[in-house]
DNA sequence: AATCCGACAGTTG
DNA sequence: CAACTGTCGGATT
């Protein structure tokens, strides 16, 4: 059942509300089956032996009490060991007119009016199955065990120099090994609580000195499956396999402090431990280099729900309801179950393969329970989900032990859930020896044959999935560059691609019928040039296609300075004829008949980078780059302070604008020195100062920095118009309507943080100003997370626009000087408040809508009812011009041949 | 010679 | 510290 389907029980359960049957209606509300709810009323489920009180195992704790006791009952309660034997999850008392509730597990606390309890329904969804997970509180013990663990780590990396010699690998599986045996020995994985830790202690000496030969031999008995020549103290110790003690290593020398320090860390309680994240929290904490390489992220838990629900739990649970009154279709989903494979061929510690495990086994918890009530079970019913239908590949070691131990926690962890919610007919088999695991391959997933790991036969039901780490071109290291080759090999401008394209790439070659993927990306792949760079390859001219999109939502992390990224999820399969694709935005859920690589509702179409305008527009450039470290900028105070000292410096000093300061109105200079100039110029020692540091900064450069080493006291590019020039700010928010443009003098030094047109006709202004252009923008143009990212090759160069007569110009021009003359009223605003969207003043936004008008009658006479009515006009009209110039530059290559 | 990008980066309130 | 919004150098074409 969803949230809002709940949400709507709670307030029918309100507005019908009825004393005696509230709480069996709330209960009802949250997805609790009728038939439970009739041997709830009836006293079979009821376990609580006092009067007045249900006792529903692992739901809740319900009192009716009088008015004025209700907090002094709860307190009590909360407190009642007989009833929290049974781990109700709530406990509830009420007056009927006031609802005191609280939740055991969290402790969060719910004190209403009754009849206000529709708007606090969300209190109660773990019921649901539903957690809130707020970070902070609940991986108290995780983050507690990390730092006992990374302090044992640093210690024995200290006192063992050699342990990297192999790579690590020895130590990755050492880790692993102690992380198990802590678990173990706090649930009842090993048959004596603590027995780990109490042997280690009462069985080494205190200096530490013979710490690692008692680990070796313990990691050999929990290897073996006769122990009864070991030692005693060995002896009870159990047969643990699964391959987690198969090979034999060696364990790091312990001294007196490392011993302390592993003892510590066995007397915390690791029976709380959350498989979800405790992998890569081990991880980033072990190894803090990894913390934003790699493909190893903290990834919180509802993030990878927006990846598992559209990709495959919805359309289960689907199935759920609708074969809900059908115990055989209800067994065959069991069935169907039990046959997925799950692969994260990017898993890092697991997160998605864990999540994606415990949300199967929910579900068919929920599946078991309902079968339940339809045939009651005499015979014990045992899990049908496997960690053998998971799969993940995983470059770093580390990681990939951690995602097949952290597999084994949340298989225990889900027994015991699933022994508890169908405890009369719910069983598990002993966990040890291990028997399945997770198929985790180390490896180099852009390089390995997906195959080898995860193999797919003729109707496999396969879900990929994950969030693969991404890099922009600058930041690719040498491997992964060559990665990037050997899959795009003969493809075009592939280079310049997100290293994540690799596994959109090489999964959309996997895709067959019954398989699909769900990946996690970094936005940019849906915007600007990659979409014409990547999307053509992996959609295959329509043979594979978008099936979901869950665009531009922010992925935080925890790591220092929080630094976040803006990503999207896309979901490929091969072409389904007719299938109703998904778009899910913060509000809502579009249904798109089609969704194109820009992740929006509309045809398919990409637009490719183009090096001249494909209408008739004057050429636009980028501003000028100055590439100096900011040696040759000027604040207005240092140009003032200068031209007061030197007087003859102010020849070489020129008014400088960027995107920034045209739209807030700041002020900005540069020296700008001719090369016959220089030699006057460089006898004001300030001008010299400021051209060796740029040299300075030259020298030390990059490539590009080292070719203008000779010529410091210029910028790398340098243009100028004759008279006039149009600034479009390479960068600006979203919010706007309008990208705020304009002209200004021709002394001024346009950056490169903007784009110029040089000497332009002033009606270009009106055609790069209009609402038209900004839609197509919008649509088609490069993204800074969200922020517009203007760039000539493909915003400009691309943009469709008709050919049209003198007069038309001269109309266009009219309405472009009422826009000027309307900002010349508002003189001592800036830009960023004439165009923020919520102050814009009336005069200004009517000129606009003016200059639009006219801009429109130029494509039609009929006008415009929509910005999607207008996209979907000029993606035609880019289609018509593409064909047309494509054809034109074929006949201009023949006719070259011939000649 | 000219970009187009950023598991971002700097400012504000 | 969350909300807001645009720099600057360079690998690539």
């Amino acid at each position: 059942m969803n949230t809002s389907q709940i949400e709507k029980n709670v307030i029918a359960l309100v507005e019908n509300f009825n004393k005696e049957e509230f709480v069996f209606d709330l209960l009802k509300a949250y997805g609790i089956s009728k038939t439970s709810i009739t041997r709830l009323k009836k006293g079979d489920f009821n376990l609580s032996k006092v009067e007045g009180e249900i006792l529903y195992k692992s739901k809740m704790l319900f009192k009716e009490v009088e008015s004025g006791t209700l907090l002094t009952v709860i307190d009590d309660l909360t407190k009642e060991p007989e009833a929290l034997k049974h781990n109700p999850r709530f406990v509830i008392v009420t007056d009927y007119k006031t609802l005191v509730a609280k939740d055991i597990r969290t402790g969060a606390a719910l004190d209403i009016p009754i009849l206000e309890i529709h708007k606090h329904f969300s209190f109660f969804l773990p019921w649901a199955g539903q957690e809130k997970y707020s970070q902070k509180n609940e991986n108290y013990a995780d983050r507690k065990a990390s730092y006992k663990m990374a302090k044992l780590y640093d210690i024995l990396v200290t006192e063992n120099p050699n342990i990297y010699d192999d790579g690590g690998h020895n130590l990755n599986i050492f880790l692993s090994r102690l992380l198990f045996c802590f678990f173990a020995e706090d649930t009842d994985i090993f048959p004596i609580e603590g027995m780990f830790t109490d042997t280690l202690a009462q069985h080494t000496k205190e200096d530490g000195s013979d710490v690692n030969t008692f680990l070796d031999r313990l990691f050999k008995v929990l290897n073996t499956k006769d122990n009864s020549k070991e030692a005693s103290h060995f002896r009870e110790f159990p047969y643990v396999n699964g391959g987690l003690f198969r090979d034999t290593i060696v364990s790091p020398q312990f001294t007196r402090e490392a011993r302390k320090i592993i003892l510590e860390c066995g007397d915390l309680d690791w029976s709380e431990i959350n498989p979800d994240i405790f992998g890569s929290m081990i991880q980033a904490v072990v190894n803090p280099a990894y913390r934003s390489g790699l493909g190893m992220h903290y990834t919180s838990v509802p993030n990878i729900m927006k990846v598992i629900e559209p990709l495959f739990l919805n359309e289960l649970y689907d199935e759920f309801e609708k074969h809900k009154e059908n115990p055989k279709k209800l067994r065959q989903l069991i069935y169907r179950i039990s046959k997925l494979k799950i692969f994260d061929p990017a898993c890092g510690s697991g997160n998605f393969l864990i999540i994606a495990y415990k949300e199967l086994r929910k579900l068919e918890i929920k599946i078991w329970r309902q079968i339940n009530d339809l045939e009651p079970q005499y015979s014990f019913v045992f899990t049908e989900v496997k960690l053998s239908q998971f799969y993940g590949i995983e470059l770093d070691d580390f990681a990939h032990e951690m995602a097949i131990l952290s597999l084994w926690l949340a298989e225990h962890q889900m027994n015991k859930i699933f022994v508890d919610e169908l405890f009369d007919f719910g069983r598990a088999k002993p966990i040890l020896p291990l028997k399945e695991a997770g198929h985790i391959t180390q490896g180099n997933a852009t390089r390995l044959n997906w195959e080898d790991t995860c193999p797919k036969n003729d109707g496999d039901e396969i879900y990929i999935l994950g969030n693969p780490p991404y890099a922009g071109q600058k930041k690719q290291d040498k491997i992964q560059k060559e990665d990037l080759k050997l899959l795009f090999k003969g493809k075009t401008n592939y280079k310049t691609l997100d290293y994540v394209s690799c596994w959109f790439y090489k999964g959309s070659n996997y895709l067959e019928g019954n398989i699909k993927m769900g990946l996690v990306s970094t936005n940019s792949i849906c915007q600007g040039n990659q979409v014409g760079l990547l999307w053509p390859s992996v959609l295959k001219t329509g043979n594979v296609e978008i099936f979901f999109a869950v665009p531009n939502f922010k992925w935080t992390n925890n790591a220092k300075g929080n630094a976040g990224v803006t990503c999207s999820i896309i979901g490929l399969q091969r072409t389904i004829k007719n299938f109703q694709k998904l778009i899910y935005t913060d509000r809502n859920v579009i249904k798109a008949s089609n969704i194109n690589a820009y992740l929006t509702d509309g045809i398919d179409i990409i637009v490719q980078k183009r090096m001249t305008a494909l209408s008739a527009l004057p050429k636009m450039v980028s501003g000028n780059m100055a590439l100096d470290d900011g040696h040759l900028m000027l604040t207005e105070k240092e140009k003032n302070d200068i031209v007061n000292q030197y007087p003859d410096s102010e020849v070489y000093i020129r008014e400088t604008t960027g995107a920034n300061e045209f739209i807030k109105g700041l002020k900005r200079y540069c020296l700008w020195i001719e090369d016959d100039e220089l030699e006057d110029a460089l006898e004001i020692p300030f001008i010299k100062n400021r051209v060796e540091s740029c040299k300075k900064f030259r020298e030390n450069g990059g490539e590009v920095a080292r070719t203008l080493v000779d010529r410091a006291h210029q910028f790398r590019y340098r243009h100028q118009p004759v008279n006039s020039q149009i600034i479009i700010p390479l960068t600006s928010s979203e919010r706007r309507d309008y990208i705020p443009m304009g002209f200004l003098g021709e002394k001024v030094v346009i950056q490169q943080s903007a784009q110029v047109l040089y000497d332009p006709e002033p009606f270009v202004f009106g055609v790069i100003t209009s609402r038209m252009h900004m839609v197509w923008i919008d649509a088609v143009g490069g993204k800074l997370e969200t922020r517009y990212s203007y760039s000539v090759g493909i915003c400009y160069n691309t943009f469709p626009f008709p050919e049209i007569t003198q007069k038309q110009k001269e109309q266009i021009t009219l309405h472009v000087f009422e826009v000027l003359e309307e900002r010349e009223k508002y003189s001592d605003k800036t830009m960023a408040q004439l165009y923020d969207p919520d102050k814009m003043p009336k005069g200004l936004k009517e000129a606009h809508h003016q200059l639009d008008l006219a801009i429109e009658r130029c494509y039609r006479l009929k006008p415009f009812e929509s910005d999607t009515e207008r996209l979907e006009y000029l993606f035609k009209e880019y289609e018509k011009m593409i064909n047309k110039d494509t054809l034109l530059e074929k006949t201009k290559k023949k006719r070259k041949k011939k000649a």
